[in-house]
RNA sequence: GGUCGCGUAGCUCAGCUGGUUAGAGCGCUGCUUUCACACAGCAGAGGUCCGGGGUUCGAGUCCCUGCGCGACCACCA
């Protein structure tokens, strides 16, 4: 995730955007409160003991030492971050915006205290937001228990899956229109255990006859549903359940639990109920069931729906500007396909629980005054009571750490001061990159965030990266033991090789798959390619020397060779390529349009072309191409040396983002004017295409014969120091002349890698050989004396005769239907054309090889 | 239950709005230790693009369907 935010940003560094990547930390609330709460427990005391101040001394001591272990690992990984504005969320600057988003959202009435089920996690003892209970599915049983009329004229069957939260039963509701229970509406029952008298009332919404038995058991206290259902009939409300999650007659329970019950765990409490019901005959049977169970998303405890009292932020107001900014394409998700999960989660969006009962954190800003009753929602701390002058107590609840967090756009620039040059500067920024997995607990309530406060959306792009798993597809966790460290990788291969391996290998959105326990295989990508950058570094530097170059713009362009051009054109390619890849940065009128919408940050394909470039261009054919040149002197060295310094140079800028210190290391060796020990590459600018030189296409037929040569010696097996004696035949080429004159050109590199000697219209030998026609229409005649199996040599060119005329009876027939040169695009035409023309070219010249070489 | 996604070479994945003879990395086979690089070079093998229908002049790409996976959401007690 940071070497994408990395490479991304050194990108635009490049491209003279002001870019700014702000560091940070935030602080985690119940994450960090449960590792101090842990150590306490190993110490035998607990926090309660310890008292508020202590353990947030103690914690904030912890966060002190251990909190810049992230940022660290930042540094280690390249990440150019400015460290200058590294931000916590704790600190006194953000908890000013902290503060101040509360007040401002009370001050709009969208902040509220309220009271009502909530999920509450017996083991944090403290409440949690719809987004931090978590969905599992279980296998449970579904109990069906019967409730006794109090007439004793029958009875009622139940079914739920919680059956000892029927002590806290206040009613038992059915359908309206359910003709089972038409006539019981009204009555009562008997709540078994408890002894207790509860009407059985009639409600709509609330009740599916087709589940269960179709009477539902309400139990106001302890399910949210029951809580709205408890509400529309103005239902009692009573608490069996402690925050620690064991039984206990809580508000309104009056003796509802019975003593044997009382202060045993919640599960156990479950199986003796069932017992209980057991023997006096109320179970009617057990199911088995499979259900979402909600889960603590930081303890993993199972949350209990509960009654209690905590603050609220009123969602639907600030849904509406991020659900229409990401609608018109003010904001762009990719991949797009997260879009739609955007705007699901927004359109049924629901009130933010704030409130945590935990220490660490921000202490909501909000006293009371026990006196008159007066609550003060306040920016600064509150003395005294405003209203009467008497004592004050603050809340004693925290923030949820997402509060925070959903400022941080803006809060890390110095809001609330709306005159902050930072603000002014850098407000909206352009990228987020994060993982999917927060997109509703940070992306959408930033979104929101921004517009509620900055009224303005906080970035034009959401990149939602995959999730880097080991090889059986299990996200990698600490608690399983399958990850790796980072460090480690560093440690093994280095920084660029980590930062290449894995953003080669990452496809839009697309998971990451590495082996914990084969490094070297999962990162041989990036250490291959970065020992080959440095290779190819090292032998290009030696070659062109010490002796600053001449820019290319100051090259003759008749001086070049077909060898320079052609480098020079694949680098323009590759340039577009990257650039294609890595798309606009930022909408041009403040919103998408349609072509940008799905563009760039592709950055697995920007690698590739990079790549590609260096590798498979660069070295393995133009600086081969050099060497002879290079060796000599006079004017055609200096400008071999030019254009090979020239294309490392763009290449290695190209590669910077993404392999930042060895192409530093490299670019500040190259002998061009002033790059030398100037200054970083991260400041160097981004490549540009150079319009000015075209190549004429004549070095392909250099590469067409070398690989044609290299193809002979390998299927005949030519030992490698035999050299291959060759005659260029010219007579059916297109434009002889050109062919004898690249040929010429071209002959000691043909001679050195190919290994191949070339006389062009030569008298020929006279014996029977290989013959390869290139491209141009000029033959290749290759004598290759006892060595070539000639049957073997005709057989292929057959089969190969034979594929094409196939496929070229196919594009024909394509051509022939009025079908397709009426229907499909013209340039389709055009091109399917053209390629009718090339491959007849190439039957014909595999018929005239089949002739020569087969006699028929 | 709702929504979305995936199934392409042995493995991990590209292939964007349907239009060259479907690509890359790793792995595999053969040859080469040639003075930048064996973490390399050269050559090569390997794909009925999950199955079945359909639309189209043309489908890996669009539609339907079957099978096999996965993700997210959800107040079925």
């Amino acid at each position: 995730n940071n070497t994408v935010q990395d490479v991304i940003v050194r990108w635009r560094r490049m491209c003279a955007d002001e870019a700014l990547w702000l560091p940070g930390t935030d602080h985690a609330g119940i994450a960090t409160q449960n590792v101090i709460e842990k150590q306490l427990a190993a110490e035998g005391t607990t926090r309660f003991a310890l008292g508020r101040d202590a353990f947030v001394a103690r914690t904030t001591a912890f966060v002190t030492e251990t909190g810049g272990t992230i940022l660290d690992q930042l540094r280690a990984i390249g990440a150019s971050c400015d460290w200058s504005r590294t931000a916590y969320t704790l600190s006194p600057e953000l908890s000013k915006a902290v503060r101040e988003a509360f007040v401002l959202l009370h001050e709009r009435g969208l902040v509220y205290r309220g009271h009502r089920v909530i999920h509450w996690c017996s083991r944090c003892l403290t409440s949690l937001s719809d987004e931090e209970a978590e969905h599992s599915e279980e296998t449970g049983s579904l109990y069906h228990v019967r409730y006794p009329l109090t007439d004793e004229s029958g009875s009622i069957t139940i079914a739920t899956t919680r059956p000892e939260t029927m002590l806290a039963d206040v009613a038992v509701a059915v359908h309206r229109d359910d003709e089972r229970y038409r006539d019981l509406i009204g009555k009562t029952l008997t709540l078994p255990i408890a002894n207790i008298e509860i009407p059985i009332i009639a409600d709509a919404e609330g009740v599916d006859p087709a589940f269960g038995t179709g009477a539902v058991k309400i139990t106001p206290a302890h399910d949210a549903n029951d809580f709205e259902m408890g509400m529309r009939h103005k239902l009692p409300m009573p608490v069996i359940l402690s925050p620690e999650g064991t039984m206990a007659n809580g508000a309104d329970a009056g003796s509802r639990v019975p003593p044997e019950l009382l202060g045993v765990d919640r599960f156990e409490a479950r199986e003796r109920v069932v017992q209980m019901l057991k023997h006096l005959n109320a179970l009617v049977k057990i199911e088995p069931h499979t259900h979402a169970v909600r889960h603590c998303y930081r303890c993993d405890t199972v949350v209990e729906p509960r009654l209690s009292d905590q603050w609220f932020v009123k969602m639907k107001p600030l849904a509406e500007p991020a659900l229409s900014a990401v609608r018109n394409r003010e904001i762009r998700i990719l991949p797009e396909r997260w879009e739609a999960v955007y705007i699901n989660w927004l359109e049924g969006i629901r009130d933010w629980n704030i409130s945590r009962q935990l220490w660490w954190g921000h202490r909501i800003p909000v006293w009371y005054c026990d006196a008159c009753g007066e609550v003060t929602v306040s920016r600064d701390d509150v003395a005294g009571c405003p209203r009467c002058g008497g004592e004050t107590r603050q809340d004693e609840d925290v923030l949820d750490t997402w509060f925070s967090s959903w400022l941080w756009p803006f809060s890390t620039l110095g809001w609330p001061n709306k005159d902050s040059a930072d603000l002014k500067a850098f407000y909206p920024t352009d990228d987020l990159v994060t993982a999917p997995e927060i997109l509703f607990f940070w992306v959408a309530r930033m979104i929101m965030g921004g517009f509620a406060f900055m009224g303005e959306a906080p970035f034009h792009t959401v990149m939602l990266t995959g999730t880097v798993r080991d090889m059986k597809h299990v996200k990698m966790s600490k608690s399983l033991g399958n990850g790796i460290d980072p460090i480690d990788v560093i440690a093994l291969f280095g920084t660029d090789a980590l930062r290449y391996t894995v953003i080669a290998g990452l496809g839009m959105g697309a998971d990451v798959m590495l082996d914990p326990n084969d490094l070297e295989k999962s990162f041989a990508p990036g250490r291959n390619f970065v020992t080959k950058l440095w290779n190819i570094g090292r032998f290009l530097l030696t070659n062109v020397g010490e002796e600053t170059v001449r820019p290319l713009d100051a090259i003759d362009p008749s001086k070049l060779r077909r060898a320079d051009t052609w480098i020079l054109e694949r680098l323009n390619i590759a340039i577009t390529e990257c650039n294609a890849a890595l798309g606009p940065a930022r909408p041009v009128n403040g919103v998408w349009n349609e072509n940008e919408l799905n563009s760039g940050l592709r950055l697995s394909e920007y690698t590739e072309s990079a790549r590609r470039f260096v590798w498979n261009e660069l070295a393995d054919w133009y600086l081969e191409s050099t060497k002879a040149r290079i060796a000599s002197a006079g004017e055609d060295r200096d400008i071999a040396r030019a254009v090979l310094a020239h294309c490392f140079d763009s290449a290695l800028r190209l590669l910077q983002p993404i392999v930042p210190f060895i192409t530093d290391t490299l670019w500040r060796r190259l002998p061009v004017a002033g790059n030398r020990h100037s200054e970083f590459i991260a400041r160097a600018s981004w490549p540009r295409r150079h319009e000015t030189i075209a190549s004429n296409g004549e070095f392909e037929l250099v590469r067409e014969a070398v690989n044609a040569v290299r193809q002979l010696r390998a299927d005949y097996a030519v030992p490698p120091g035999d050299r291959i004696h060759a005659r260029l035949d010219t007579s059916a080429s297109a434009d002889a002349a050109t062919d004898a004159a690249v040929f010429d050109e071209e002959r000691e590199f043909l001679g050195r890698i190919a290994r191949c000697d070339i006389q062009v219209n030569g008298e020929g030998s006279g014996e029977s050989g290989a013959t390869i026609l290139l491209s141009s229409g000029a033959k290749l005649i290759v004598p290759l004396g006892g060595i070539v199996d000639i049957d073997k040599e005709c057989g292929k060119a057959k089969i190969e005769l034979e594929k094409l005329a196939t496929q070229l009876a196919a594009l024909e027939g394509r051509l022939a239907n009025p079908g397709f040169t009426d229907r499909a695009p013209a340039n389709v035409v055009a091109a399917e054309r053209q390629k009718g023309v090339e491959w007849s070219a190439r039957r014909e010249q595999l018929t005239q090889k089949v002739v020569s070489l087969c006699g028929s």
